[in-house]
DNA sequence: CGCATAGTTGAGTGCTATCAAATTACGTGG
DNA sequence: CCACGTAATTTGATAGCACTCAACTATGCG
């Protein structure tokens, strides 16, 4: 059923945003829209950023950066998902967040990346050289100012995670993260109804500091009380949002 | 016992960093050390600054800031310890995390604060009109880059939390909490074997996703382990650092 | 000295993790 | 296209850790 020859999964290849829907992902169009929306630049950045970007392409579970690794260029997604993933020495895990079409990695001044990043689904980057960022950035003072304005978003974004993982229940939590992602859907022009979740359960289970098995009762009780319903394990519709708003906020 | 005259608690006073130990804790001297360490700023960085900069005074547990008020200041802390709060309906509170000396408040780009900022001792703050702030980063192009950093190195911070939050237990995250504090005064060349610590064990529950007794009973843990000593309830020493790094790395 | 607030300690419960099993999805090769 | 094997998900039973409730202790302040 897939529009695609190659055997790459329905789910990320609905994943490419506007104009590019149903072609090939790693489509120009797509780029610039990419690159023009989630960073809200000018014509004449987006030519320069053009310039020097080069594409990559990524199988599921393959691994983009390790923990540690030096950061040597910048990322930013066109199509696909990848998670961010820190291990503890045991075993325990944790995905510190998502990365859709339109987000980036390797903006930190940091030295080396602090997270392993692996590909969820099949997966587009666009890629720079970090050189070549800074010098985009020295180049277009108002860049500068935009990256600055995103780091703060993200950086509230992680805070509100923080609350949630302190202080809210599984099902509340589940809420949450499904609000979320329709929100940074819905930010691409994407239907808020119908969700495709790219990731599995353990990814999501670890991201909400909980165990698969507690993640599936949460998905179950969700579905029965009638907030969401479950088309196939990735396909999730949001039946009552305003409940889930109300759940995700502690008013459960 | 107090170095002031004034019904100052001790343990602000000794917040005041450099220079400025024993003298008034809003000293200019102080003020100057603590915006050019803090941002890595100029001379003629800091002469701007401290042109339009006022300073404020608040007593323990007084309202700075509510969520939803609009951002219209830029604060940065010389003396004392704030707490970030978000209070859910029900009363589940958390403390998303501290502002201690050195550290800035409202340089977000979001149009409103996102938490209540409170007092957690005798506090003092340098206070700059947004605008003002805005100016001088139009003016000075190196001082966005700066609090770009800034901004990435918090975030990162912000996921280091989350980690502990969903995959650490009680005393591998109070661990966590009393490095983090040790190397925070580390910065400003406080000791790092003696710590004070500034909140009551509500905030640092609040901190940790954790309740009141869960706290003392780690505490009393680590004490009978030999790990930390507790002077009084404030006074904390750091007995066995390295076991107090393999604890927060999970490694326990 | 007595009250109020903060912190500690103890007993019991409940929620979520753990362990185990059944069920469903999915890729592979017949 | 279907049968099979593997991996992912769901469901069930049990246990443990952290929360809750309650009592006690320490500290500070009038």
């Amino acid at each position: 059923m897939s529009r695609f020859s190659s055997p790459m999964p329905q789910r990320a290849a609905s994943d490419c945003p506007g104009p590019a829907r149903g072609a090939p992902v790693d489509c120009t169009t797509c780029r610039i829209r990419h690159l023009s929306v989630c960073a809200a630049l000018g014509d004449e950045e987006v030519s320069a950023l053009e310039a020097v970007v080069s594409s990559l392409h990524l199988q599921p579970n393959s691994t983009l950066v390790r923990e540690g690794d030096p950061r040597r260029q910048v990322y930013s997604v066109t199509a696909g998902a990848l998670r961010l993933v820190r291990l503890l020495p045991d075993g325990r895990r944790q995905v510190a967040g998502f990365l859709l079409p339109g987000d980036f990695l390797g903006l930190s001044t940091a030295e080396t990346h602090r997270h392993d990043v692996e590909a969820v689904t099949e997966t587009m980057l666009c890629r720079f050289r970090a050189e070549d960022m800074q010098a985009l950035r020295e180049r277009f003072p108002d860049l500068e100012r935009k990256l600055l304005s995103r780091a703060m978003t993200e950086l509230d974004a992680a805070r509100e995670t923080a609350l949630g993982l302190a202080r809210l229940n599984p099902i509340e939590r589940l809420a949450a993260f499904l609000l979320d992602l329709s929100e940074k859907r819905a930010r691409w022009g994407r239907t808020e109804q119908l969700m495709v979740l790219p990731m599995g359960r353990a990814d999501i289970a670890d991201h909400l500091g909980l165990t698969v098995e507690t993640v599936s009762r949460s998905f179950t009780r969700l579905r029965h009380d009638g907030v969401i319903a479950l088309h196939d394990i990735h396909g999730v519709e949001l039946l009552d949002r305003k409940r889930l708003v109300d759940l995700a906020a502690g008013r459960g």
